[in-house]
DNA sequence: GTCAAAATAGAACGACCGTTCTTTTTTGAC
DNA sequence: GTCAAAAAAGAACGGTCGTTCTATTTTGAC
């Protein structure tokens, strides 16, 4: 079970495995801090807002300097969803297996989804202003994208599924209705508390959670820590 | 009962209304043809995407003549906002208004929503995409699209209230809560339908509002057509 | 038809963009 | 320390952008 691999380790090692060249340290470092400040500008402006004179100038490099590692700002934006994409499936997906399958996974799952669109509140989702960015283009770009959300939807729907299987979901349900409206949960999230700014939308979010568990979950539940609640 | 007007009816006659003045018919023409067509293309590629240069050869003017009629880019895209507001009240909430207080006028606002949503898959949203692009900044943009968001926001919760008091909708649910949750369902379905480009993203939403309306109903409650089901 | 005002066109501006090419500096295996 | 390869810098390109300024054309009340 794991995300789509997005391979960072085999990728970083392919080039410099050629034998009888010489090593490369210093490049795959500062490659590294470029990508590290452009996730962090692109999380800002987005991944089209991303330009190469900005990082140039953030990282204390020419523009050339910043170039040369990726050949085009295409490679660029690619190398920061694969960036997001790895941070994402280490602090949101790996920690919620060391719950067991079913409600509690899937508890873990939403939780640490939240913690992630709660600190991008200030910092802004890539997955989100990438999806209206890349809405009706082709190439590349969009294409490592979709495929890095579809990934973390289908480990979702995984655990959805799971959760069917171990009897704490019904099997009325399509899992894919319930990760569609889990989705909308995180985007109303991300929309009401960046964009507009309204306090509280954090609590909707959970609470909006815990009421499709009540809806879907099997009749003889068990019983289920946190967020649930008489209202 | 209104959405906050916009008021471009007065907004139309403002300045012309110096007396003495020569009259204008030409202007005003070709600059409700220019937003028509800035509309348009702000839909596919965002309000920061309109550019003033691609307006001018759309609308087969000179750049400074589309320019003139604005004075500002920003004043251009203030001016796309209120055309995609006055848009939205005329063909979302006007016709729901004919439709009777509680269950029915909400059922009416969502399916209104959902066939302009539906559309939109195609063109996109500028409620959607405006909120991802002026996420972090501020300025009279930034402020024209919130309020206009806000604006469309509590007439929806409004006619959530309206259903509480006609007994529809359980009074113990925040109003708020009920329109976090439907927007969430219109965001999800806009982020599969248009980005992903997932089937079925439509019934998904419809099914996920069916939901919302068996949870939050209240105990007797009157037989309502549509879109419920069974499971 | 007159004529001022309104509307539009045209050219130019400075700024930033991604990219290319050339040159210089730095790295690290031997 | 040598030396070739890697990394970084620097300058320049063509392009698009919003905006400004100055003509030119069109409008419409009289």
């Amino acid at each position: 079970m794991n995300l789509r691999p997005s391979d960072s380790a085999a990728r970083r090692k392919a080039d410099p495995a050629a034998p009888g060249r010489r090593a490369m340290h210093k490049g795959q470092t500062t490659k590294a801090a470029i990508i590290d400040a452009a996730l962090g500008l692109a999380s800002q402006i987005g991944l089209e807002g991303l330009s190469i004179g900005a990082l140039a100038e953030i990282t204390g490099m020419s523009k050339s300097g910043v170039f040369a590692h990726f050949g085009s700002r295409e490679e660029l934006q690619i190398s920061v969803i694969r960036q997001y994409h790895d941070r994402f499936e280490a602090e949101v997906f790996q920690p919620a297996l060391d719950q067991p399958r079913g409600i509690p996974r899937l508890q873990a799952l939403f939780d640490n989804w939240m913690v992630q669109t709660s600190a991008e509140i200030d910092s802004g989702c890539i997955y989100i202003s990438g999806a209206v960015e890349f809405d009706d283009r082709s190439g590349p770009v969009r294409d490592a994208l979709a495929s890095s959300v579809t990934s973390w939807q289908e480990a979702l729907r995984r655990a959805v599924m799971l959760a069917q299987e171990a009897g704490h979901l019904t099997h009325q349900v399509d899992p894919r209705q319930v990760t569609f409206e889990i989705h909308g949960l995180i985007l109303a999230l991300h929309y009401e508390a960046r964009f507009l700014k309204v306090p509280g939308a954090t609590e909707r979010a959970r609470q909006g959670f815990a009421r499709i568990l009540e809806r879907y979950g099997s009749p003889a539940v068990p019983d289920r820590g946190g967020a649930s609640r008489p209202a």
